[in-house]
DNA sequence: TAGTGGTCTAGACCACAAA
DNA sequence: TTGTGGTCTAGACCACTAT
């Protein structure tokens, strides 16, 4: 089937590490051992190698042997962009309570990161997600224009709206961009959440795009204060991860 | 020299996409075409438009030309990991506001991150940093105790503890992990920023670890709310960022 | 000095996209 | 159907680490 030899591989070096088979620190086999044991070429092997550097599990340097850095496994990208894949990865009961959606014309912000002309027409959608029965996260959307009919044919209590997409009319994110600060608690993020107005809110904003590039959603996510952390790992040569001033 | 090939060639993509010659949502030059235009094999050319992959400027689909997606460069390695590199590349005058350096035993956690036994002496410093007279963050770092010797031969008014210490005494961070949620602040945050207890803070914890995964530091970084926002991006083959539960 | 990862080549075949 | 990127091979030489 699609056996990808180099996905075997990594699959395998990635199972013996989250098993504990290689303490923190401690060296992986070369590269020709691993080429031989696999009967693969060392090219394959590289490419394996170097799917478990891009998730930050091991790390390299020329001369010496390749080490692992963490035990721990990455999410998918699945589970990054959409709330419901990742709460039911945890185990845990995810709920929405629907809250609007309306047409109306994008803000300039909007229209901007929607790689969309001033004003055309979007779809606001907003949101409250709990978890486990607690109020989580504001969830506050907007659709360009080309998916708001697809987005307004789901039933109000999707589970996933990106998931539905996918499902329904083939349009399936392929990059996203993310940008994460803190903020207090607008009036209406406050009675959602359950919290007094101003109290700290962990905000991550991020637009999704086709595997052309074109944008489908930007969203804003409150999270009260504790209820979640992102986590990046990088290193000399793979810096995913910026900083930037002011509200990005 | 230290010229390679495929460097040279992401090196020169890189600047095209950034100075605009492509739009977002462009095709690139196909790999053959490239690697004709640069005498070289297509081995090296998929490796230089990788890196641009890694990068999150580019991204690619089997059967179709890679496109671009962004035109912003990526920070480095270092400016992620120095406040007073990054806020230079800003442009932005930094100082920084010493308050305490203590010897004392690690606390649990701390032990944990920095992977060492219980107890063990580490090396507790406290910093305000200011951005152009402003005081933006507050940091709380612990240094294994391998290196505190090092960081205490280093003057209280030294503008970067990692450049110093990879100047001085050749330790090196090639590795980080950041985790980055949010909470308010607590009462010496709020005298320190200038702001009411309570208000929200963006918590940026991380630890740097050499090329052979021994840890140097962990630290946590509290900024104001609105000065920084950090940025991610993604997409379905390379995803650094991770979403947790609680404070990681 | 031997072992290891980093770079590079010149081919090959396949899966997928676009016309 | 043609072009394109994705996978894979079997070599080669170099830079660096470890001993």
């Amino acid at each position: 089937m699609g056996t990808i030899r180099y996905l075997e591989i990594a699959d395998a070096l990635r199972a013996a590490i989250l098993a504990g088979e290689y303490a923190v620190g401690a060296q992986l086999p070369s590269e020709s051992d691993l080429a031989t044991r696999w009967s693969a070429s060392r090219g394959t092997v590289r490419q394996a190698v170097a799917t478990l550097a891009a998730e930050g599990l091991i790390g390299s340097r020329q001369g010496a042997r390749r080490i692992v850095l963490r035990h721990e496994r990455r999410h998918s990208f699945g589970e990054l962009n959409s709330f419901a894949q990742w709460a039911e990865g945890l185990g845990q009961e995810v709920t929405s309570r629907f809250l609007s959606r309306v047409r109306r014309p994008a803000t300039a912000e909007e229209a901007e990161r929607l790689a969309l002309a001033p004003d055309t027409g979007i779809l606001a959608v907003v949101r409250l997600r709990l978890l486990d029965g607690e109020p989580t996260m504001v969830e506050r959307t907007a659709y360009a224009d080309w998916v708001a009919a697809a987005v307004e044919a789901l039933p109000d209590d999707v589970r996933s709206v990106m998931d539905s997409l996918a499902n329904e009319s083939g349009i399936v994110a392929h990059y996203g961009e993310h940008l994460i600060d803190a903020l207090g608690a607008g009036s209406e993020d406050a009675r959602l959440l359950e919290i007094r107005r101003g109290s700290p809110l962990l905000r991550q904003r991020h637009v999704s795009a086709t595997a052309t590039g074109r944008p489908i959603e930007w969203t804003d996510d409150r999270y009260r204060a504790g209820s979640v952390t992102f986590s990046v790992s990088n290193s000399a040569v793979t810096t995913p991860l910026e900083r930037r001033t002011g509200e990005g």
